[in-house]
DNA sequence: GTACCTTTGAAGCAA
DNA sequence: TTGCTTCAAAGGTAC
C-alpha cells in the first residue's frame, strides 16, 4: 500500500485531506488491479471489452430468468429490452464502428498501457518556456499532451486545470501578443490555479508553494521541466519564486478586472463567460456592476480520477477516434484501475492539494452550495429510465444491476 | 437550450 | 456508521 505524504509537506500538521478512503481504494483495488493489469493488453482488449459488456448487458437483461435472484423486476427490464430492442440497438452499432474505427488507427493499437502517464502531478511540476522578450521557446519535449503545447508557441495562461489536455486547443487569434498584453500576469502555464478572494491570502501559508520539488520523480518522458528551468522572479518582483501561483494573482475577486477566474468559478449560466483577456475589454465599471449581479459559482475541486480523466482525454480521443465521451470515461475508467498504485498516488497526491488549495480560497464553500445548481432529474424520473423507461447514449438500459461497474474493474466482470 | 450518458471520488445528508 | 445522492469534466446525443 503506497504511503501518501498526508502531510503533503504542508505546515500546521492540519492537513487531514489525506483521504484516507484512497488508502482503502488502494486497498481494495490492489488485486484487481493486478488482474486488471495482468488482462490489461492494449486497447483492444479495452474496446472489445467494452462492446461485450454492453452486449452481455442487453443479453443478461434479456435472458435475466437464467440469473440467481433475477425476479420479476428482471422480466420487467427484459420485456422492456424486447420491445425496444430493435430500435435501441443503433448506439451499440454506433459504437461498434466508432471502437472498430479506434482500432484501425495504428496508434490505438499500439502502447495505450505502455507509455508513461503524463502525471497531473508531474505537469505540475514543469516549468513554462521563459517568456522574455527575443527569447525563443526551446525545444518542447514530445508531448501528447497537445494543451501544454500552446500552437502559437505564446503559454497559455491557463489554469491548472488546463496542464490536462485540451483536446481542442483554442488557435491564437492573430493578435494573440497584443491581447495578451491585457493579461494581468505574464504567469504562463501555472496561472490562476485557484484566484485568492481578498478575504483568503491570510490564511495562506507564508508561501503556498507548489510542490517543488516533485514529490514524485519526474516520468522519463516527461523532461518538460529540464527544458524549462524554472523562471527566475524579474528585478523587484513581488512574490518569490516557486511561490504559487494564485499568489502573484489580481486581487482574485470573480470579476475584478485583475482577476484570472479560476474554472472552480462559474457565472451562474454555467459557462464560463469570457476569457480573461476579453473580460478585460469591460470597463471596470461593468465588471463591477457584472460581478454584483452575477455571483459565480464555485465548483467542486477535481478529484483524482476527473483531474486524470482531464490528462488522458484528448490522448484517449486521439489514440482511437472517439467523441462520446461516455465511452471514452468507460475507456478511462478502466484505465484508472489498469494504473499502478503509485501512478494513482500521483493522482491522489495532486487531488488531495486540489481540495487543500480549494479550502484554503475558499473557507466558507461547501459542496452542498452547489446542490441543486444543476437541474437534475428527478430521483422517480431516474428509476424510470433504470428500469427501462429511457436509454442512454449507447442505445442501452442503464440500471442500477450494473452498478457493480463503479466499484470493480470491467476487467473482472 | 438543456438534460442525459459514462466514469471515479469527495462530500453531504438521512436513517 | 452505513448507504444513498449530488456534483465535478467532457462532448455527442436526444428532446
Amino acid at each position: 500500500m503506497p504511503q501518501l505524504d498526508s502531510g503533503g509537506g504542508s505546515a500546521g500538521g492540519g492537513d487531514d485531506l489525506g483521504a484516507p478512503d484512497e488508502l482503502l481504494a488502494f486497498q481494495d483495488e490492489g488485486e484487481e488491479q493486478d488482474k486488471s493489469r495482468d488482462s490489461a493488453a492494449g486497447p483492444e482488449r479495452d474496446l472489445a471489452e467494452l462492446k461485450s459488456s454492453l452486449v452481455n448487458e442487453s443479453e443478461g437483461a434479456a435472458g435475466g430468468a437464467g440469473v440467481p435472484g433475477a425476479g420479476a423486476e428482471a422480466e420487467v427490464r427484459a420485456e422492456a429490452l424486447g420491445r425496444e430492442h430493435a430500435s435501441q440497438r443503433h448506439f451499440p452499432d454506433k459504437l461498434s464502428e466508432s471502437l472498430e474505427d479506434g482500432l484501425k488507427a495504428p496508434e490505438c493499437a499500439s502502447g495505450m498501457y505502455k507509455e508513461t502517464v503524463y502525471s497531473a502531478f508531474n505537469l505540475l511540476m514543469h516549468y513554462p518556456p521563459p517568456s522574455g522578450a527575443g527569447q525563443h521557446p526551446q525545444p518542447q519535449p514530445q508531448l501528447h499532451n497537445k494543451a501544454s503545447q500552446p500552437p502559437h508557441g505564446v503559454p497559455q495562461l491557463s489554469p491548472l486545470y488546463e496542464h490536462f489536455s485540451s483536446p481542442h486547443p483554442t488557435p491564437a487569434p492573430a493578435d494573440i501578443s497584443q491581447k495578451q498584453v491585457h493579461r494581468p500576469l505574464q504567469t504562463p502555464d501555472l496561472s490562476g490555479f485557484y484566484s485568492l478572494t481578498s478575504g483568503s491570502m491570510g490564511q495562506l501559508p507564508h508561501t503556498v508553494s507548489w510542490p517543488s520539488p516533485p514529490l514524485y520523480p519526474l516520468s522519463p518522458s516527461c523532461g518538460y521541466r529540464q527544458h524549462f528551468p524554472a523562471p527566475t522572479a524579474a528585478p523587484g518582483a513581488p512574490y518569490p519564486r516557486f511561490t504559487h501561483p494564485s499568489l502573484m494573482l489580481g486581487s482574485g475577486v470573480p470579476g475584478h478586472p485583475a482577476a484570472i477566474p479560476h474554472p472552480a468559478i462559474v457565472p451562474p449560466s454555467g459557462k464560463q463567460e469570457l476569457q480573461p483577456y476579453d473580460r478585460s475589454l469591460k470597463t471596470q465599471a461593468e465588471a463591477k456592476v457584472e460581478k454584483e449581479v452575477k455571483k459565480p459559482t464555485i465548483k467542486k475541486p477535481l478529484n483524482a480520477f476527473m483531474l486524470y480523466m482531464k490528462e488522458m482525454r484528448a490522448k484517449v480521443i486521439a489514440e482511437c477516434t472517439l467523441k462520446e465521451s461516455a465511452a471514452i470515461n468507460q475507456i478511462l475508467g478502466r484505465r484508472w484501475h489498469a494504473l499502478s498504485r503509485e501512478e494513482q498516488a500521483k493522482y491522489y497526491e495532486l487531488a488531495r492539494k486540489e481540495r487543500q488549495l480549494h479550502m484554503q480560497l475558499y473557507p466558507g464553500w461547501s459542496a452542498r452550495d452547489n446542490y441543486g445548481k444543476k437541474k437534475r432529474r428527478s430521483r422517480e424520473k431516474h428509476q424510470e429510465s433504470n428500469t427501462g423507461g429511457k436509454r442512454n447514449a449507447f442505445g442501452t438500459y442503464p440500471e442500477k444491476a450494473a452498478a457493480p461497474a463503479q466499484f470493480l474493474p470491467m476487467t473482472v466482470l
